[in-house]
DNA sequence: CGGATGCCTG
DNA sequence: CAGGCATCCG
């Protein structure tokens, strides 16, 4: 809840003002006028809020990331690490599903449509203490559902013994990169990413 | 070749 | 999460 606050809190910030810097100061003075909240590095804020942003996406492209984070001057290395963070996001995320489909596998689940995640059960808590650390966002229903249909995904997929293919994953893989849902805007508001770093 | 992906390591 | 590397495509 308090994650909601100082997103709406931004969205009628200074977004704007981020917009007008970039477009005539750094435009037209390149090197002496550079915005100070530019940031040349990836900061331990941004990686916060990629994380919360992995509830609304899972395969972001680096056009919408490019969109998301205004304070950064991308640069192939800069973006490519924004990338791979996400790419890392979703190892854990699968890596955390399977494991729990497995389980349930093991302790009898016959209906794959009795699998869902909500926000008690064990895999939650798993994939909230990775994303959402501080437990102060509060995390949208549509991960649930997402996270449902992967943890049914999988389950399905082990009990029908398809894990015996090598790249059994990527049907799953493919549903699951159709399913990623728009990021609020108050993302995009500047200062975002410290807010969420304080809060 | 240079950049994007993906797997998998530490 | 960052490094490395193998691979694929323009």
């Amino acid at each position: 809840m308090s994650g909601y606050h100082a997103l709406g809190m931004c969205v009628s910030g200074a977004g704007v003002v981020l917009r007008d810097m970039m477009s005539s100061g750094f435009a037209t003075c390149r090197l002496s006028l550079t915005p100070r909240q530019m940031q040349e590095a990836l900061t331990p804020g941004h990686l916060k809020k990629a994380k919360l942003m992995f509830f609304f996406t899972r395969y972001p492209s680096s056009t919408l990331l490019k969109t998301y984070f205004l304070d950064v001057q991308f640069s192939r290395c800069i973006t490519s690490q924004l990338i791979k963070w996400f790419s890392n996001f979703r190892e854990f995320y699968y890596i955390q599903v399977e494991k729990f489909a497995r389980q349930a596998l093991l302790e009898g689940v016959v209906d794959a449509c009795t699998l869902q995640v909500s926000r008690d059960s064990e895999l939650f808590r798993a994939l909230n203490m990775h994303y959402n650390k501080g437990n102060d966002f509060e995390v949208p229903g549509r991960f649930l559902e997402v996270a449902s249909l992967t943890l049914q995904e999988f389950f399905s997929a082990v009990r029908a013994g398809k894990d015996a293919d090598p790249s059994w994953k990527k049907p799953i893989y493919k549903i699951i990169s159709k399913l990623d849902s728009d990021i609020p805007e108050g993302f995009k508001a500047a200062g975002c990413s410290q807010e969420l770093l304080h809060s």
